[in-house]
RNA sequence: GCAUCAGUAGCUCAGUGGAUAGAGCAAUGGCCUCCGGAGCCAUGUGCGUAGGUUCGAUUCCUAUCUGGUGCACCA
């Protein structure tokens, strides 16, 4: 439809080009200003006149148009030309591409391959309420890029290589036992951590002796890679029982551990190229000259750092997955890594870096308006969070549907929604501070919600005598403001999913499926679906039936579920 | 100190170089013998401050204030 006013204009106009028309064309914030509208503001400078007569001039020219014969009207108010559509024509083509399987899709990233960094808990530590974010986001932003046709490898960076292995080695030895770990598992360890900043506070040469285990490890050690990779999987049990819970997966767990035998291949090159520098006896970058602080490289012990590992990391993804991006969703406390590491990439002649590589940051968790603090118990655990979503919900459930068959599947997926639509639903920016109180309620703009309204569809068409999803309608009986104002809503869906993916902000399609549910909620208090006149019946059963599926894969985008019954 | 992000309604947040800045929560009142009341409708206050660019700024720029975060051997 916007093509075909695009045309109009085109031809109306000399001074503005088809791609500047198309960048003004707007929706007017009003239904009654209009299907579409096209400010003249533009236009006064170039063709010195009033904006006002221009948009006089221009729906004149278009009135004698014979292509014209799609709108209904053309209205000039003050500087905007405003546009109504045909209703029945514009309802027929926004429920027509609605119907077709692949709305929303798009073969852009045909052929194309992006690498997604997320979730990526630091091995031996409790996976909290923080660690929630990355992975939530990271997954939606898998589901929207896959959704426009990219190849997306997914990839869960373990921090299960650092210094911190050399601390853990320390304490274990010192005051830790086998048996206790093997019960309690990384809550042991993280007490063993936290037991080992607390003595490394009144003696410091713990810390070296940590440094040395891991300078160990690093040499290849046998006693403490055994010790190591212990630890290490015990971790993993854990993780991945969150990740079943909330339904997702990786395509691979390539930890900082992997990258260990490439990291002397990053500090030659840089080497080679004449970056690396002696500092404090490390060896480092500089980025004076980029107004930023210099990244390490190499620790004064001849150890590697995060840094040599994300480097080597970049340098082997982009060699086995030939990605056009490789996105890192992690706190905005790393921005300065990122940028740093990113830079170099860029200094050892990689223009690609630039474009390809994105830090995708959200703001900090705090708990109650803390500080999450394990020391301090200041901590919540991933786990707890959706366990008692879902029992939550199961009370609800039991309260409201106590006839519903599979009570704990649908508890479970509308639970884990609440989650994860609590935790896309604003601006990965904004820092979150975390409330039990607003977690658990699912009133209004909120994952249950979304659900409910997608229950309430399936509900409707399951009590329906013979409707089978057509668009063999009557279009004519779609036009009233309800009807047009949700397929106006419906009809956003490509270009919400294109928006999310260039911002990598999935609260633009967690917006969408609200704005949706909203529209739908308002129409069907307005109307009746299930009438005996069979016309107006099959017309509104299929703008429920688009609105179903619609809400169905804006949620699906988000990592989300949608039960048929709740 | 330097860098960086954020400041919009009592609270949590959307939003756009343009038409009267919107939702939810909380509060109060209301909703059809009928399709799911986790719903719908109604009721109020607001773009941190000061300059600048522009026909037009809440949006862009500068300064400033407030808050968050970062600034080498942790990740």
């Amino acid at each position: 439809m916007k093509n075909k006013i695009i045309d109009l204009i085109v031809n109306s106009v000399d001074a503005l080009g088809r791609d500047e028309i198309s960048d003004l064309i707007e929706i007017p914030p009003k239904p009654e200003l209009g299907d579409f509208a096209f400010p003249c503001f533009r236009l006064a400078k170039t063709m010195h006149k009033a904006p006002q007569m221009i948009a006089a001039d221009i729906k004149s020219a278009i009135e004698n148009s014979a292509d014209a014969s799609f709108l209904d009207e053309i209205q000039v108010q003050g500087a905007y030309l405003n546009f109504f559509i045909k209703k029945d024509i514009f309802v027929k083509s926004m429920v027509e591409a609605a119907f077709d399987e692949n709305f929303g899709s798009s073969d852009i990233g045909k052929e194309k391959t992006v690498c997604i960094d997320y979730s990526s808990p630091n091995v031996a530590k409790n996976f909290h309420v923080g660690h929630l974010r990355t992975t939530i986001i990271g997954n939606s932003l898998y589901k929207i890029y896959s959704k426009l046709g990219y190849n997306v490898v997914r990839i869960n960076h373990l921090g299960d290589w650092g210094t911190q292995f050399g601390k853990l080695i320390v304490a274990y030895k010192a005051w830790g036992n086998e048996e206790t770990v093997k019960k309690d598992g990384v809550a042991e360890l993280m007490k063993l951590y936290v037991k080992f900043h607390e003595e490394a506070e009144k003696n410091p040469s713990l810390n070296d002796e940590a440094r040395a285990w891991f300078a160990k490890m690093e040499q290849g050690d046998e006693e403490a890679l055994k010790i190591w990779q212990w630890f290490k999987d015990i971790s993993l049990i854990e993780y991945k029982r969150t990740y079943d819970l909330l339904g997702m997966d990786f395509d691979y767990y390539l930890g900082e551990s992997f990258y260990r035998d490439k990291t002397d291949d990053i500090v030659k090159k840089i080497s080679d190229a004449g970056l690396l520098k002696d500092s404090e006896g490390a060896k480092i970058v500089d980025l004076e000259e980029y107004n930023m602080a210099p990244c390490l490289i190499l620790k004064n012990d001849g150890s590697s750092i995060y840094a040599t590992r994300d480097l080597a990391a970049i340098f082997y993804r982009k060699e086995t997955y030939n990605f056009v991006k490789c996105l890192y969703v992690t706190g905005q406390e790393q921005k300065l890594h990122f940028a740093q590491v990113f830079k170099v990439v860029e200094l050892l002649g990689n223009e690609w870096a630039k474009d390809a590589l994105v830090h995708i940051p959200y703001g900090l968790v705090s708990l109650e308006g803390a500080k999450l603090s394990t020391r301090s118990g200041n901590i919540i655990y991933a786990e707890d969070i959706l366990l008692e979503a879902i029992s939550k919900i199961k009370e609800i459930i039991e309260e409201k549907n106590p006839d519903l068959p599979d009570k704990d599947e649908t508890a479970k997926k509308i639970g884990v929604g609440a989650v994860l639509f609590n935790d896309l639903y604003n601006q990965r920016i904004k820092d979150v501070s975390f409330k039990w109180e607003k977690l658990l309620n699912f009133d209004g703009e909120t994952g249950p919600y979304v659900q409910y309204t997608y229950a309430r569809c399936a509900s409707i068409l399951r009590k329906l005598d013979n409707y089978t999803p057509s668009t063999d309608i009557d279009y004519s009986v779609l036009t009233d403001p309800d009807s047009m104002e949700l397929l106006k809503e419906i009809s956003r869906f490509p270009k919400v999913i294109s928006d999310a993916a260039e911002k990598y902000e999935p609260s633009v399609v967690a917006r969408f499926a609200v704005d949706m549910a909203q529209a739908f909620n308002k129409f069907y208090n307005a109307n009746r679906i299930n009438v005996d006149d069979e016309n107006l019946r099959n017309s509104r059963a299929s703008l429920v039936y688009i609105t179903k599926k619609t809400i169905k894969d804006a949620m699906l985008l988000l990592g989300i579920d949608c039960p048929e019954q709740m």
